[in-house]
DNA sequence: GTCTATAAAGGGATAGAC
DNA sequence: GTCTATCCCTTTATAGAC
């Protein structure tokens, strides 16, 4: 292809860097390729240099977290039951949050962001196998909810209310509630859910 | 003051309805008043005779929620008990939650309508008095990490998956996780944190 | 109260100079 | 590899006709 490789790739990362950044902070839609060239101090055109199109950027910047969300599904998958899968999805999805921070917390509030990722088949297939994972082999209602407040976490991961906390201790804090999350017994005397 | 549904008439609800669902679908930043228009099945003019400015759009779509809010915030900080507080603020969260998901979403995962409430010193009030009753008087790192996943309770009670569980099943396995999150003990029995 | 028309600005994207 | 200049489209917002 015509499309010139990096070779001490510094332009690719840094626009990866400066979007990642801004997309955290005003989201995909809120941001424009023009604040990404202000903030590297570059022109619009030297961006498109190196990405062809935003979406590119977009798939550029969540690419690393994924690609490390895979290894950790397939380490997942590969346990020898139910329980230690969502032991192992947990603690992988809680240090990928750690980890990625800004990016997760995209990924997981973003709605552009989420229309991108379901465009292309390799994400969903991702996305619907950590969700199997987390919901283990019967899901109820109960842990259907808690799975999906498991979307907190990386919210609050990147809260800046917590930026003083450091990674190790706010690890141990989120797979600590994200342990109770999915093990909390009966929550009160509930009925049947249809 | 009814607006279950504007049938006719009520220009202004009829827009802050089709702004809600918009809102939550795409952010802010990924709604335009076109978009808004067309959901309506009317022009931007018809429109901007309506609300002069976007930014006087979402604040209208975030009202009524936080006049809901202001009154649940006054109930809880006249609990006898920092405990009662934080139950009653809890409880009143979700009850919010549950009636506004889609506002509450919005308002805990939209950077845009985050700043945009932030310029509004009301709503700086109301937010930092809310985390003051979640995190009550002795704030350690635990109850900090918590108070913030919190807020994932929005995010889940927006989920699609979700959209399944009616409000009362839903309302009472989020008021059992947020209670969960806030009273959970002791964090870590693996080792000490530095 | 809703429309058409339009201004003014900004955004995504491309061509081509250097 | 980065720039200038430009195109085309969308967006916010206003003026004024009906």
């Amino acid at each position: 292809m015509a499309r010139p490789h990096a070779p001490r790739g510094q332009g690719r990362a840094r626009v990866i860097d400066a979007a990642l950044e801004l997309f955290a902070e005003h989201g995909v839609s809120g941001t424009s390729l023009q604040m990404i060239a202000d903030h590297l101090g570059v022109t619009k055109a030297a961006v498109y240099y190196q990405f062809h199109a935003k979406e590119d950027i977009v798939l550029a910047v969540v690419e690393s977290a994924f690609d490390e969300m895979r290894g950790t599904i397939a380490d997942a998958e590969a346990a020898a039951s139910a329980d230690d899968a969502t032991g192992v999805a947990l603690a992988g999805l809680v240090d990928l949050i750690i980890g990625h921070r800004q990016v997760m917390a995209s990924v997981s509030r973003d709605p552009e962001l989420g229309r991108i990722l379901e465009s292309h088949e390799a994400f969903n297939s991702l996305t619907s196998r950590l969700g199997e994972l987390l919901l283990g082999p019967v899901p109820d209602t109960r842990r259907r909810v808690a799975a999906s407040v498991i979307g907190g976490l990386a919210h609050a991961a990147a809260d800046p209310l917590l930026a003083d906390i450091d990674d190790a201790v706010l690890r141990e804090q989120l797979l600590h509630l994200g342990t109770l999350l999915l093990s909390s017994g009966s929550p009160t005397r509930t009925k049947a859910t249809s």
